[in-house]
DNA sequence: GCGACAG
DNA sequence: ATCTTGTCGC
């Protein structure tokens, strides 16, 4: 199964570019022209590791309550380039903001698509068991900017055994689309093992049911759970259920401890499996996994 | 004004 | 996730 691969940071720093001279815009207008305004954080993100600040002006993107916001260069620079486009700034506050708001981007508004081919993938799911849990790998994915360090740690017929990658990534993280950012990794890590995959994510578990368990495990048609450290969405009810328009889709084994099924395995198995395997705690397998992305990148860091 | 917001 | 340029809703 094939998914689109998008270069968010060049679409985006694209639509950097088209603020016309003279004018402003915000980090929730930049994220709207993408497609969904929780991806305003990670325009702030993508900001600030720009890595030419003459070529793609970033200095034109203020907070939606006019406040000028940050700058990697420095809010006096900031400041000063905003002058020098006319852009009036009494304490940090623009003041002709109305006139110069730009919002006409050119856009396909791409997370918009992102969202349909998600709800497809979605569709795509299983919910049956079948598969033999005996053998599992738990993964997870650190970051220094752009470069992602992956880990694979597996139990296989009584055997464990550790895998890592290390690969530049080309979409940042937005709640609800990590499918995106870490399914790469995922399929790199996990290609010639078997048995179930335990990803670092949710599941079923997601606003269209597609969070990166399922998406990666539809994608590579892999038994996943997803097992998350917090709750992106829903409630608990009293027997530790996470219910979201009236469904159950996943299952809180404690605060840090999230669960819910990714593919090929059902919500009861996959709780089952991770409650004998963390023995009610956050299961150690993916601690370990995650340990080890942290000492690559650390290793990795100029010394 | 404070929390939500997978990683 | 890292230590970092947000927004909305209660």
């Amino acid at each position: 199964m094939n998914y689109t691969h998008l270069n968010l940071y060049d679409y985006f720093y694209n639509l950097v570019k088209q603020i016309p001279e003279g004018c402003i815009t915000t980090y929730g207008e930049l994220a709207r022209a993408l497609g969904d305004i929780r991806a305003a954080r990670a325009v702030g993100y993508m900001l600030s590791i720009n890595q030419d600040p003459d070529k793609i002006p970033c200095y034109k993107v203020v907070h939606t309550d006019r406040r000028m916001g940050k700058y990697a260069l420095g809010m006096d620079e900031k400041e000063k380039r905003l002058r020098k486009d006319g852009i009036r700034i009494s304490n940090g506050i623009v003041e002709n903001f109305r006139e110069r708001f730009f919002s006409d981007f050119k856009t396909d508004y791409p997370l918009k698509k992102l969202q349909d081919e998600q709800e497809n993938i979605a569709s795509m799911a299983n919910f049956r068991d079948g598969i033999d849990e005996d053998n599992f790998s738990a993964i997870d994915v650190s970051y220094d900017g752009r470069r992602g360090y992956g880990a694979l740690i597996s139990y296989n017929r009584g055997e464990y055994s550790i895998i890592n990658i290390e690969m530049e990534v080309d979409f940042p993280y937005i709640p609800g689309y990590l499918g995106y950012r870490e399914t790469p990794f995922v399929e790199k890590l996990a290609d010639g093992v078997d048995g179930v995959l335990l990803i670092d994510a949710n599941g079923l578990l997601h606003p269209r049911k597609c969070g990166l368990a399922t998406f990666a495990g539809v994608v590579m048609d892999r038994a996943t759970i997803g097992v998350a450290k917090s709750l992106l969405m829903g409630k608990l009810d009293d027997n530790g259920y996470i219910i979201y328009n009236n469904e159950k889709l996943g299952y809180a084994i404690n605060r840090h401890t999230i669960v819910s099924p990714g593919n090929k395995i059902s919500l009861e198995s996959s709780i089952r499996k991770i409650k004998l395997l963390g023995k009610g705690k956050y299961p150690y397998i993916l601690k370990q996994a995650h340990n080890e992305t942290v000492a690559m990148r650390k290793r990795r860091l100029p010394s």
